[in-house]
DNA sequence: GTGGTCTAGACCACG
DNA sequence: GTGGTCTAGACCACC
């Protein structure tokens, strides 16, 4: 369900990035109810502070809302098809700026990643 | 020429990827001296303390050699080829990794940077 | 307890010797938390930075891990005997090179060991 | 006939020991004259400070003596038996240290030393 | 001259 | 509270 690798950075952002690919696949949506970030802390096992924090990252990405004393929802303006590309778009720019770094072009990877499957 | 952003993760590893950009474009060759920490540091704009840590970590990934009291040179038995392919394969698998995490696949990727360019 | 020798070497690496020593004697054990950087920085009687740098070392050395914000642990899959044993190889190697040099063979090291106890 | 590698210590270091195993091996007796700093520096492809320095390790060991204007000579009371007992005493010390901070004993030492042969 | 180490003290991200 | 980074400036071994 939930997995977290303390190696691969910010537990934290591995939570708010895990929230999102379920909202992304369907299993959250416009308008739910989060868990309260005591419920979730215990449900993913971190420390409740960790916990808040991912809801704050959600909330700076505009993914979340916190009403007061009532929870933390999905935002109901949330496009999901737009969230996808926004961030297709956003990784795929770090990943093509980390190509030409290495002197390489856009053929390039796309020959990487045709390889790589 | 050296860009330094802190929020982009330490400034020394920063500096050891510009270093190895160099050398990947072909600025710097097999067995080249690169600038003393002193003169690197006046170049670069950070405290030498943080320019040797960068030698460090050049020594650690094997791309450097340093020899007492001469300097730091790029090791004459560096492969260029295989150190740009070794970073392709691991920026793209990384990639698509992200690519899934969004519930999209390779193709999707490869649609994207077409896109972007 | 903690013993320093500036002339014998960096500091970091002489904390970080001893730490080993201590795992291999067995009062230090796989999952262990290490004192902070800070309180044995005190404990010692180093620099917090050298303490840290002796971490450092240590984690190279896949003797200890660091858990983010807790602090510094002795791995779990650590392997004392497997690590007493490479580096009872590697000493006596090192030691056989430098009787060899002398002129001398295994035999009468080993009876300079029986000597000299 | 010589050989450096500067990973193994200081050269200078290196220089001096190879000058003591030519006395070792009778190669060198008491009372050669060596070579100049300056010849040897030459001989051996080592700076001629480097190789200044291993004279002074030389004459710091007892070996060597200065004859001001003459040159550097190995010292007329030179015992060579003395000389290579010394140094099997000292290395071997250093080396149960070794193994007595991995907590072993001499006896393991010496098992070690039979079975790397 | 070179890189390496150490200390001091500040600041940051993370949990 | 944890470890990590950065700067400053001193000192050292080595070439």
């Amino acid at each position: 369900m939930w997995q977290f690798d303390p190696r691969k950075g910010p537990l934290y952002q591995q939570l708010a990035d895990q929230v999102i690919f379920k909202i992304l696949q369907g299993q959250l949506n416009a308008g739910d109810k989060l868990l309260s970030a005591r419920e979730m802390s215990v449900e993913v096992g971190l420390n409740p502070n960790t916990v808040i924090q991912a809801f704050q990252e959600l909330e700076k990405r505009e993914i979340s809302e916190t009403r007061r004393g009532k929870g933390t929802f999905v935002r109901e303006d949330i496009d999901i098809n737009k969230l996808r590309k926004e961030r297709l778009k956003v990784v795929t720019r770090d990943y093509l700026e980390e190509i030409r770094s290495l002197g390489l072009q856009a053929k390039d990877a796309i020959r990487a990643i045709e390889e790589s499957n």
